[in-house]
Formats: C-alpha cells, structure tokens, sequence
DNA sequence: AATTATTGTTGTGTTAACACAACAATAACG
DNA sequence: CGTTATTGTTGTGTTAACACAACAATAATT
C-alpha cells in the first residue's frame, strides 16, 4: 500500500502532530502510516482524505505513485 | 460507518461467497461487513470498490446513503 | 417434497492497527 | 550556543478486524 500523506500534510503546512490532531490519532500512528510500517483503517483513510479535501484515491494507492515532476508535467 | 456492499454485490448478482472469493476475504467477513458489524480496513474496501469498478466514497460513507429511489430521482 | 444455496448466528483464535511512553537525533530558531 | 520543534526508534498493552468452524433458518431449485 502506497501513500501520500506526507506529500499532501507538508504542503499543507502541518507538522505529524497537527495532522494526527485534526484526524484525532496518536502522532506517531501517523509516523507509521507515512513510512508505511502499517496500513490505515479505511476511518482513518477518509478522515486524512477529508482534511485534504481529496478522494482517497489520491492519497491511497496498491500501486506506486507517479513522481511530482511526472504529474505536473502530465497536467 | 455506512456502506452499500450488498446492494452492489446484489445488482451485480454475486453471492456473498461470490465477493468473498473475488476480494479474497472469508465469507463470513462479507457478512460482517453488510450488517456493519464491523469497519474494513482501508485494503479491503479498495478491493471491494475495484470489483464493483466504483470509487470508495460511493460504497463507504460516514453519513448515511440517500435511497437509490431519491438516487435515481435525481439523476 | 427433497435438495441445495444463501444467509445469519455463535464461538474461538490470531494478527495488526492503534494508544501511549520514553528517549535519541536532527532541524529550526531565539 | 541554548532552546524548542520535529521526526525517528523502541517497547508494551489493548482492541477490533480478520480467519475458520459448526450449525440453524430461510430461500431457491429440481
């Protein structure tokens, strides 16, 4: 399971700690989700997408994501 | 969490064992599932919106799913 | 009516997603 | 330089999402 959250919380401006206040979870579960030590429940899957106003889709993926460069370059 | 699972699985005539089988889980987790028994995680309701070919957000929701007759109405 | 498929219920066991604490390493800032 | 914020690491404990088995109830099929 691929993610982005780090991609999307630092844009955004916030530290671990703030995301992880916002989606109501301990700092360091979002620590493990960004790494990729383990997997989010799909709740805590859509609270993150919620905060980032985004489809799950974007953030989530079994398959790797493009680079930055790649998409902007696509769009 | 409210989900529509078996009304995808139903309109696309599978059985619980069927979608089971399709997404690789036990039977009975299906089951679980569609009584709201309990929430999946975030790998398992992904493979359920790719069976049906449907994003996340049309499956799982936090606040309760309109009828698919007021659905209908609508669109 | 008999058989088979589907669903629901109960129970037990395992694993991983969490919470929480403590501390080290590094980065940012006064 | 000293302080503070941020991130990473390790460890322990709890809970819920699973697997699996057995069986009852109902629906569908022959």
């Amino acid at each position: 399971m691929y993610n982005r959250i780090a991609l999307f919380r630092t844009e955004a401006g916030l530290s671990r700690k703030d995301l992880a206040e916002a989606v109501d979870v301990n700092p360091q579960t979002i620590g493990y989700l960004e790494r990729g030590d383990y997997k989010p429940s799909l709740e805590l899957a859509m609270k993150i997408a919620a905060q980032f106003d985004v489809p799950i889709e974007l953030i989530f993926s079994f398959t790797p994501f493009e680079s930055v460069a790649d998409a902007l370059r696509r769009s």
